[in-house]
RNA sequence: GGUUCCGUAGCUCAGUUGGAUAGAGCAACAGCCUUCUAAGCUGUGGGUCGAGCGUUCGAAUCGCUCCGGAAUCACCA
């Protein structure tokens, strides 16, 4: 039982006796005492005035001796205004140190879903920071006791891809990871990006001819003229809104025309020519790809796996970097057909909507929403559909106590309509669901984008950290004396260290802002700073060994302290309550504020007090044992956030 | 326009089940290496917690109204 807990139940017992009134225990507000102010622990007696009918520091002071009385820890009291705040006694703090952090046991049974890429481009830093929030999240779930099933659901089909493969076969000229020298996933970006260029291109082509024949004398009829209007009104939205269905309708509507024969030479050749550009366009191309890709088209297919197998080779590469894995990988292209038959019988039962074009809905009005389209009208799934259908092929596979899906928080609205459709058709564990929405990395002007190339690439950034870790180790001349390979080892460490604290420390539901023109920092509250820490700490270990000093395997809680080890203590102490509470709001960045917490409080130790150069062997003994705890908890701290830590840096 | 989220120091962020004088880091300035790693430590300056009203012993935290920003509201995923 934490002392907490014992203290707050003293403290009931203490009302009671002294005013005859049982409280619930969960009302009793207990916090840690300011730092300014003597104590170790605080209560707040204000709530009680009416129990006690008298003055805050009157009723403050009786429940204070009470409490004195009936714990032994308790050394001693201050009242200030209401505020109770008492004084555990040194030999309690000291023992703090001999407490063996166990796992807290749970049976708890968690399915995670992370990372979750489309397989047309690279990951970007959106990506880096939604797969270090899956991984540490993981990693706190385990150390709450819990069974943690790590999933990735890889968006490998659809029009974004048929881009890149139609790019590449157009313009690509055969060229490959090993011809070209370029990491998988970036040259399948690269011709998605080039898709983008030459389809702007089309576009402003088709727009330009558009123009040009709009100053033709016209010599069509009335109902000609009509189509024609409808015609010249997509030609002006035609740059930002051409898609399929927009493309066929000017192709049908220009044939017709043509078909009247009617026309001057100049209108057929315009026609002609406008025809021609929007068969030949990249995304009437694109569009005709999935199709076939669809129809299983067995060229189409090939082109597919091959491209997305460079894909997968270039994003394991980063996965590997960042030290990030799962348990079970599941491709959309395979489970995109999943949920239809779950969607079909809800209609049957009556909970979803079928319209009179076949397309069926989910009529969610009562819930506060609109209607949500299930499927469409030629009877194919939607995104929804598909999610539906994987969480009820994962509830059946894992059957696990909680889905956590972490994805950004441009889909809450999806999620909240997820869990809807599921409790509509009929499942319970609805509920069980949870959408771990994390928020945008922003750059100081705003949203990254892809258009503006604008965004900031994984393995860019990666490359950058590690370039940046190994100057500072030069310039600081830490490096030398050290092996190639240590060296190596130990400036990705810090390089990694310093990006993934740098997103994990804010607070995953906020959107947070990089400014790629300043680089990360290595200094204050960094995980180079925590890492450094460490690596002083082993240093002192190390150099203790060196002396023949053991470190005691328990502390002899006759050891005197100051108040720089109490704090020390203290923080210490607090490690399992934090990763509770980081397992509980699924959130890394209180476990990262801790260890932050912990290595200032550390820092400040090492800088005020001697260890190896104390002479009072008890004290020296202390001491050395305190440090090699605390470093502990900063190595296990750092392992829940996916940052290893270096013995010397 | 509807819904949801956000607004704390020049910048990046903590602090929010209501508690004492709102905290860190960066940047700026001033100190500390013959002493266990100076990626460290100490100090100075920097705030109308977006604004207003309310709830109460007490509000950055809760409620209402504004102001500013973001996301979302597809037979896209």
């Amino acid at each position: 039982m934490t002392i907490e807990k014992q203290i707050t139940e003293k403290f009931c017992k203490a009302i009671e006796t002294l005013y005859s009134q049982a409280i619930d225990i969960n009302t009793v507000q207990i916090s840690k005492t300011r730092k300014d102010i003597r104590g170790d622990f605080t209560i707040n007696v204000f709530p009680y005035l009416k129990i006690s009918r008298k003055s805050p520091e009157q009723t403050a002071i009786e429940i204070g001796k009470q409490l004195t009385d009936s714990l032994p820890e308790i050394d001693s009291f201050d009242v200030i205004k209401g505020f109770l705040n008492l004084v555990l006694s040194d030999s309690f703090w000291v023992q703090q140190l001999n407490n063996k952090n166990e796992p807290i046991p749970s049976r708890k049974n968690a399915l995670i879903e992370f990372s979750s890429p489309n397989t047309n481009k690279p990951l970007h830093l959106g990506h880096i920071r939604n797969n270090l929030i899956g991984h540490s999240i993981s990693e706190i779930l385990k150390a709450n006791g819990q069974t943690v099933t790590k999933v990735n659901l890889v968006n490998d089909r659809g029009i974004h891809i048929c881009k890149s493969m139609l790019a590449w076969q157009k313009w690509g000229n055969g060229e490959s990871p090993e011809t070209s020298g370029m990491k998988g996933d970036h040259l399948v970006g690269k011709h998605y990006v080039e898709f983008d260029k030459k389809s702007k291109a089309n576009v402003a082509y088709l727009f330009n001819l558009f123009k040009e024949y709009k100053k033709l004398p016209a010599s069509f009829t009335k109902e000609q003229i009509a189509a024609q209007i409808g015609m010249f009104e997509t030609a002006e939205r035609i740059s930002n809104e051409l898609n399929y269905p927009t493309v066929k309708r000017i192709i049908n509507s220009l044939k017709i025309i043509q078909s009247k024969q009617i026309n001057t030479n100049q209108e057929i050749d315009f026609i002609e020519q406008v025809v021609s550009a929007l068969i030949e366009s990249p995304l009437y191309s694109a569009q005709e790809m999935l199709l076939k890709w669809e129809e299983g088209d067995k060229d189409i297919i090939n082109l597919w796996n091959k491209m997305n197998g460079w894909v997968y080779e270039g994003f394991d590469i980063t996965y590997k970097e960042l030290g990030i894995s799962f348990d079970k990988t599941y491709y959309e292209s395979q489970t995109y057909g999943l949920g239809k038959d779950e969607v079909l019988k809800g209609v049957t039962a009556g909970a979803l909507i079928k319209k009179e074009d076949n397309s069926v809905w989910a009529d969610l009005t009562d819930e506060g929403l609109d209607e949500k389209l299930l499927l469409r009208s030629d009877g194919t799934s939607v995104y929804m559909t598909q999610d539906i259908g994987t969480a009820i092929m994962r509830k059946n596979e894992f059957n696990a106590d909680e889905m956590i899906y972490v994805v950004g928080n441009e889909q809450n609205y999806h999620f909240q309509v997820f869990r809807l459709v599921l409790k509509k058709l009929g499942y319970e564990w609805y509920d069980k669901i949870f959408h771990l929405s994390y928020g945008m990395v922003e750059l100081p002007e705003g949203k990254m984008k892809s258009r503006e190339g604008t965004v900031v690439d994984a393995d860019d950034l990666i490359e950058e950290m590690y370039a940046t870790a190994k100057s500072i180790s030069q310039e600081l001349g830490k490096l030398e004396g050290h092996s190639e390979s240590e060296i190596q080892k130990t400036i990705k460490m810090v390089g990694m260290g310093a990006l993934k604290y740098f997103i994990l420390k804010v607070d995953p539901k906020k959107n947070m802002v990089f400014n790629p023109k300043e680089s990360i920092d290595f200094d204050g509250n960094t995980g180079p700073f925590i890492q450094y820490t460490h690596a002083r700490i082993c240093s002192i270990i190390r150099k203790a060994k060196e002396a023949g000093i053991v470190i005691p395997g328990k502390a002899d809680d006759k050891t005197t302290i100051t108040e720089t080890e109490k704090s020390l203590l203290k923080i210490i102490s607090d490690f399992d309550n934090i990763v509770v509470e980081a397992g509980e709001e699924l959130n890394p960045a209180i476990i990262a504020n801790y260890v932050y917490a912990l290595v200032k409080e550390y820092n400040l130790f090492y800088h005020n007090l001697p260890i190896l150069k104390e002479s009072d062997k008890t004290k020296q003994d202390f001491r050395l044992l305190l440090s090699f705890v605390a470093s502990e908890k900063i190595k296990y701290s750092m392992h829940l956030l996916g940052i290893e830590v270096p013995e010397r840096m």
